[in-house]
DNA sequence: CCGGTCAATGACCGCATGGTCATTCTAGCC
DNA sequence: GGCTAGAATGACCATGCGGTCATTGACCGG
């Protein structure tokens, strides 16, 4: 997980950074592929190589680090989206569209385990706290979205009586489920967008933002 | 959950249909609201009324009540879209989406909790069978929309160059996050989804099957 | 009222869980 | 080498799980 992160008690934070690193990894597995409830303190410290007491002593329960994982996640996901908005600034919606997307597919190959940790979450709600968290991550994935269609409405390259918020949250969920079906062998309806290469991307990427921009009724009309 | 269904042991099937009843109920809330590992049979057992060993005579494990639930649900949901299928026939596209959606949002006001096992396992993936199975259910869905896209292809109602199974993939995973958030608080980015009234459905709607049917782009250009 | 049948019951089993803590090990200093 | 501070350890705990089965109890024909 690239550089360490601060989390876990001050114990945890004097360990050698190989070791945070060996930890942090094995409990950034155990919950990307079992989510928070079935994810097992046993079989994550069997991983880890690490005793049972260490990995209590470095973190005091399971939730506390579940939090730390699930915020290191957030970070990266919100991090990378600035980047993509920021580099993507000056170009028309479709283009923004596309591009959004397909560094999307890129941080997935980067960040597999931390995405799944991330989307398990947002998907499941298979979490120790309360609804208000998720709600509130969701809505600033819909309002990503939203920002950037009120930009583009602004400039005259969208209708302007779209409704932007409703219109966010569904671009949103579309993009989130092709994400998500990337890495993820039951979404995909065997349509070669789980672990599909960058030609199938393309043509998915392509569909993806024709349906957006223009929709599906017949022209002639 | 309506009339009886023949399921489980044959000491279960004579049951009276008051008490089949009682039962399947607890399992259908059970499994709606944890999931498939997460559910307790124990719980359950609690919910219903009757003792641990009375379950395991009527079905023989957690796996078997599990698989007896789904079907029913499944069975549920593919009876619905055919006669809503049926119904919409000679309807353009844009209505029958229209019609789709809003008996979508019929059928969970009736079948919550069978809706909720359906889409859980639909989205979770926690089941007790492999990924074989989800596939092939997470399809059959899309394919149903790829049909009726087909039909209006046909009818040259559509654009005759879209991609029919992409898109009907796309569409498919739209419905089903307007349904699912209809029902499940966290989903919903307080955009008033959630339980909303059929105001709000109807807006919902609106936005939908117009994003569908014409895109965002702007006329003008 | 009896004897037989069979459904209902809950104590019990082996196992896994999150979490604790007394003990052991190790590294650094004199 | 001996001492000590503090990190590592795994046996242990209470709890809950899916599943079993000897016992109980309700009903029924004679």
């Amino acid at each position: 997980m690239d550089e360490s992160f601060d989390a876990g008690t001050e114990l945890f934070r004097n360990l050698s950074p190989e070791k945070q690193e060996k930890v942090f990894q094995a409990a950034v597995s155990e919950f990307a592929s079992k989510g928070y409830r079935n994810a097992s303190m046993n079989s994550l410290v069997r991983t880890a190589g690490i005793s049972k007491g260490s990995i209590f002593q470095y973190f005091k329960t399971k939730r506390n680090l579940f939090d730390a994982i699930l915020e290191m996640a957030v970070q990266r996901v919100k991090q990378h989206l600035k980047q993509v908005r920021g580099e993507t600034e000056e170009l028309p919606f479709p283009e923004r569209l596309e591009k959004l997307l397909r560094s999307g597919f890129q941080f997935i190959d980067r960040h597999p385990l931390l995405t799944a940790v991330y989307f398990q979450l947002l998907q499941s709600g298979d979490a120790p706290f309360g609804s208000e968290r998720l709600i509130q991550l969701r809505r600033q994935g819909s309002e990503f979205l939203s920002d950037l269609i009120e930009r583009a409405v602004s400039r005259g390259e969208l209708r302007s009586d779209i409704d932007i918020h409703r219109v966010g949250f569904l671009i949103n969920s579309l993009l989130e489920t092709l994400l998500r079906a990337y890495y993820t062998e039951f979404l995909d309806s065997g349509l070669g967008l789980y672990k599909g290469d960058s030609k199938e991307l393309d043509l998915w990427i392509k569909t993806t933002v024709d349906l957006i921009n223009f929709g599906i009724r017949s022209n002639a009309e």
